[in-house]
DNA sequence: TCAAATCCTGACCGTATGGTCAAGACTATG
DNA sequence: CATAGTCTTGACCATACGGTCAGGATTTGA
């Protein structure tokens, strides 16, 4: 009984096409926000006609929505370092590095997130609301533990998951600034490093942390 | 001779409608970024019909110059804090304060060019190339002065001001998210009180600077 | 009061966009 | 080879958008 089973061949080709199609869109999206992204421009991308995209993603809406979700589950699984760390210094320190990793690898995914949530989250309200309030609510916890146990500062958990979204994320979302402050060149290797180092010390050393 | 010179009542009357038309400019363009706004929700946010909006802007790409032009001015007025400190506690605390203030006074413009740099500043290009890089470097050499004067510890002074610009301005470009996060109604005065504290307290600490 | 300058606006236009569709091409399976 | 399911795509459509324009209303200065 295999009736009711799509062939492997053709679910690759599926998956590949709605994958192209997806790397492009999010480009684009970044690039242009949503109202500014084009359908055409999608497709061009992507090296597909525009009406093999609407086979795929039957409206620029739902190709929107599939973005911006698939951005949020990279952002959540970047978190699961503050699960196993012992103290702060170990699970802040790794939180801000992979924040930063994601920054310089995946900066149209961040922008994208930024547009959505800039606008009042139209599309992504529910993911806010559930997952990302029961995520944060977690991290709280957590940091109070520490804060309790005298390994840091008793500083406002959510603020400072808030100082720490906003500067790592700003090197993705702002990164054309930067880059253009940064005598117009592209962030080098060591520009990274650097940045990392500095958002790490300061934000440790603020919160009462030995590094 | 006042040839040449428009009446009196009518430049107020001119006056008058284009900062109309630049406030409800500015909200649509926070609201729907610039390829989302259109110019009949920006007449009809403004009270006008469209014909007269085009009649003091030209085309959207010109009032949406103007509306990021008056932002960026905000911006660097704020920044005169900087000026007549005496150190870094006092300079880059008033500093926080006043980038504070703006986020939370003026959210819509923090939004639309938080949007414009996104998307890679097409616009106002020129004015990070000369203006922002003048300002930037101005205040580098301020930080390197008080760093070596033993006022500070020796962190980054680039990096440090995109901390805190992105600490801050955050507060208005995800206003939505923190609001949601925060069991979803808006910040009371309380909760600003206590970013500005968090954030303030983390940086200056971080930075080696005694409150 | 009168002419000139400025302001106002409904109606209109060309274009670009999101989305549709029907006809054909390809692929897996029996 | 036949058939059914899937994929591909050029052509097309209705709509919404930025922008124009002509003509009327209003204001200004003398």
């Amino acid at each position: 009984m295999n009736s009711n089973v799509t062939p492997i061949r053709k679910q690759n080709k599926r998956r590949e096409n709605e994958l192209v199609i997806l790397q492009a869109a999010e480009k684009v999206f970044a690039e242009a926000g949503f109202g500014g992204a084009t359908m055409q421009l999608i497709a061009d991308v992507a090296g597909l006609p525009k009406a093999n995209v609407h086979y795929y993603f039957s409206t620029k809406e739902q190709l929107y929505r599939q973005v911006v979700s698939n951005i949020f589950e990279v952002w959540l699984a970047a978190a699961g370092t503050f699960e196993a760390a012992s103290g702060p210094a170990e699970g802040i320190g790794a939180y801000i590095d992979a924040k930063m990793e994601i920054s310089r690898t995946h900066p149209a995914g961040s922008k994208v997130w930024a547009s959505e949530v800039m606008h009042g989250a139209p599309i992504i309200q529910d993911y806010l609301e559930t997952k990302l309030v029961a995520w944060t609510n977690g991290r709280i916890d957590v940091i109070n533990t520490w804060i309790d146990a005298g390994l840091m500062d008793p500083v406002s958990p959510r603020h400072l998951l808030y100082l720490i979204w906003s500067s790592t994320q700003h090197y993705a979302d702002f990164g054309h600034q930067i880059q253009t402050l940064n005598t117009g060149a592209p962030l080098t290797d060591d520009d990274w490093q650097a940045a990392k180092t500095a958002v790490k010390q300061i934000i440790l050393k603020g919160i009462g942390v030995k590094i």
